[in-house]
DNA sequence: TATGTCTACTGAACCGGTTCAGGGAGCGCT
DNA sequence: AGCGCTCCCTGAACCGGTTCAGTAGACATA
C-alpha cells in the first residue's frame, strides 16, 4: 500500500540504514548512492512517515498554544484568529502544526500544559496574554516544555520573549489628546493581572504626568463590551468628568462610545474616544474610532519564527517588533469649551 | 527515565503482550492478573505514550479544522473562536487534540487538507462554510479522511452533518418587521457561493412572498464591514429605498447602520436593521442590534461529538440542532410614514 | 487414558522510521 | 608487506506500544 523506507531500500539495492542517511541528507553514504537513493525515493513515491518519525526521533513537529479564556468571551476577542493564522503562515513551511486548546478556567489551563507535555502533542508552546508573575514560566520549566512569550514578563523568565511595545500608542494617544485641549483623561483598562493591561495603564499614567496632568479616573474592566459599557457609565457619572477616554481595547471603547451616545453626548464633540487593537469594525463605526493597530498576525509569525528557532538549538534572544502608531480617526476632536453634564 | 510498558511488564512478572491486553480492558488475561498489572501500573506511575500509540494503532487521537478565510479578515469573525472552543469542550473529554490549520487560498486549503492527511495528522476532519458544489466533499473522500460537516451540502455526501437552521431565524425577521408597517426590505447577504449566504437569501426572498411583498432589492457582499458598508451604502442611494434591511450577519449590520447614523439617519425611525450571529457587542451598540444567535459554542460541541462517534464507528447520521429565535432590540422599530429621502 | 476444547499467557513480529557499532574496501605511509 | 586511517555501508537494536500465532495447562468428554 504505502511506500515505506523498506521498499526504497530494497529497490535501491542497499540497507535501510543508508536510506535514512541519505533521505535527511547526513554523512555515511557517497553522493552516488546518495542520488540513486533519492531517486528511487521519488520513482516510488515515497513519503516519510510521521508517526513513525515522531517515536523514533522523540519529536511531535507541532507547536502548541492554550488559550485560556471564558469560550463565551472568545469570540469577541479580534486577536487569537489574527494571530493564530500569523503562526500558521509560519508553521507551515516548516511541516509543523498548530495544536490548539481552549481552557475555561485556570486548572483546565494547567492540565492542558501538562497533557500536551503528558502525551508530548507538541515540541514547545507560545505564551499569550502574559500575567503578572505568571504561574506558567515555572509550570512549562518543571515540564520541560520549550516556550515563547509574548512580551517579556516581569518575573525571570527563560524564555525568548517576542516584543511589541503598547505603550508607545497610549502615550501617544493621550498626547493627541493633550494636543487637542483635553486634561480630563479618564482610562478603562483591562485587568491589572495582565501584563498588557497593565503596561497600558501605567503608560496613560505616566503620559499624563509628563503633560502635567493628573492622572484622572482610573476603571479597571475586563476586555469585553459589557465592563467597558460599565467602566463607561461609571466614569461619566463621576463629578469630575473627563472630556476624553482611552479604552484599553476597541471592544470596551465601541461599547463606550455607544453607550456615551445613547445618553445623547455627541462622539467626538462632548467626550472623545480612543481605543486598542484597530479592529476592522474600527473604521466603520459612526464616528470611525481613533485607535492603536496591534497587529497580530505579524506577532503570531514572529512569535511561531522564534519558537521554531529556539527547537532548533537557537540562543534564547529576545526580538522586538516597532511599536505601533496611533491611528487618528474622527472620534478624537477638540475639547469642549463647557463640557455638558 | 519514563516508564514503559516493558518496565510494568517486568514488575508485574508477565510478558509485553499481556500487560497490553490489560490496560486495554482486551480480552486474554484472568482478572487476577489484570488487576495485579493494573495496580502496579498505577504504582509505578506509567503513562501511556501516545506516538507509540499512534505508529502502532495507525491512529492520530486528533481531530482537524482547516479554516479558508484570508488571514487578516478572520478576526472580524467572531463565529471561530466560539466555534472552536465547542469543539474543544468535546475533545477535551475523549483525550483528543486539535490541530488548526489557516488556508488563505483555495490552493492553500486544498493543500492543507492533503497535508493533514499525508501527514496522518488528524482521524478526521469537520468542515465549516460549506459552499455549493463543495470540491472538499470529493477530496476527503479521495484521501478517505473521515469528516462532518455543518449543515447538509446540497451534493451527494457521503458524511454526517450537523444542521442548524438559519432559514427559520431570517424568516421571523421579515415577519417582524412586516409586522411594523415595513413592505420595503433589502438584504444584504454573504457571498451566494456559500450555502448560509444562500440560504438566508432564499429564507428572506421566501418570507418576503409569503407576506405577499416584493422581494426588494438583494446585495450580494461578502461578510465584512467593509461589504457591509458599501451594499448599505447602494441601497440607500437606490430609488425605492428600503425602509428595512436583512444583513446575513452582525459585522456588516453594525457597519451599515453606522453609515446610515453618519448619513443622518436615525435607526430605527428611518431604518430598521437586523443582524446574524448576535454577537457580544450587538447588545451593546447605539441602539442594539436585532439579530439572530447562532450559538457557534453548542455547533462547535455536536459536531465534534458527532466526529468522535463516527471515527468509533457510529452510523453515518445526520443531527438537527434548535433552529435559534430572533432577538428583537432596539435596532427595529415601526416603518416611517413618510420615508426620508 | 486418550482426545478435544477452552483459558491464560508468551514470544515474536510489526508499525516505520533513527542511530550506532562494526566490518570490508581502498588508500597512503613506512 | 604490514599497518593504520578514512570512507561507505550493513545489520541490528531501538523508540513503545499492538497483535497474532502458538503453547502449556486445566478441565471436560468419550
Amino acid at each position: 500500500m504505502t511506500v515505506t523506507i523498506n521498499d526504497v531500500a530494497q529497490a535501491a539495492g542497499v540497507s535501510k540504514g543508508a536510506v535514512s542517511y541519505a533521505l535527511n541528507g547526513q554523512p555515511g553514504v557517497s553522493d552516488d548512492t546518495r542520488e540513486r537513493i533519492l531517486r528511487v525515493a521519488r520513482e516510488l513515491g515515497w513519503k516519510p512517515n510521521l508517526r513513525a518519525k515522531s517515536l523514533s526521533s522523540a519529536k511531535a513537529f507541532a507547536v502548541g498554544l492554550v488559550v485560556a479564556r471564558d469560550p463565551r468571551l472568545l469570540g469577541t476577542d479580534p486577536f487569537f484568529p489574527a494571530f493564530i493564522a500569523g503562526i500558521e503562515t509560519t508553521l507551515v513551511e516548516h511541516e509543523y502544526a498548530l495544536v490548539l486548546t481552549v481552557a475555561a478556567s485556570a486548572d483546565a489551563e494547567e492540565l492542558a500544559y501538562r497533557k500536551l507535555a503528558a502525551d508530548s502533542r507538541v515540541d514547545g508552546v507560545i505564551l499569550t496574554d502574559m500575567r503578572v508573575d505568571d504561574s506558567r514560566i515555572a509550570l512549562l520549566q518543571s515540564l520541560k516544555i520549550p516556550a515563547v512569550t509574548l512580551n517579556r514578563p516581569e518575573t525571570t523568565s527563560p524564555f525568548p520573549a517576542v516584543c511589541m511595545d503598547d505603550t508607545e500608542g497610549i502615550a501617544a494617544a493621550v498626547e493627541h489628546l493633550v494636543s487637542l485641549g483635553h486634561t480630563r483623561i479618564g482610562h478603562v483598562g483591562g485587568p491589572q493581572s495582565y501584563i498588557h493591561g497593565r503596561s497600558r495603564r501605567l503608560a496613560w499614567q505616566n503620559a499624563m504626568s509628563k503633560a502635567g496632568l493628573e492622572a484622572g479616573s482610573f476603571i479597571e474592566a475586563d476586555f469585553t463590551a459589557a465592563g467597558g459599557l460599565a467602566a463607561t457609565a461609571e466614569l461619566l457619572r463621576s463629578a469630575q468628568r473627563p472630556t476624553a477616554i482611552i479604552y484599553a481595547n476597541d471592544l470596551m471603547a465601541t461599547a463606550g462610545q455607544s453607550y456615551a451616545q445613547s445618553l445623547g453626548l455627541t462622539v467626538p464633540d462632548d467626550l472623545s474616544i480612543t481605543g486598542y487593537d484597530d479592529t476592522e469594525l474600527a473604521t466603520y463605526l459612526n464616528p470611525p474610532l481613533t485607535t492603536v493597530p496591534a497587529d497580530p498576525l505579524l506577532w503570531g509569525r514572529v512569535a511561531a519564527q522564534q519558537l521554531l528557532s529556539l527547537l532548533g538549538g537557537a540562543p534564547a534572544e529576545d526580538i522586538y517588533l516597532p511599536s505601533p502608531k496611533l491611528v487618528v480617526r474622527a472620534s478624537t476632536g477638540p475639547a469642549p469649551s463647557m463640557p455638558k453634564n
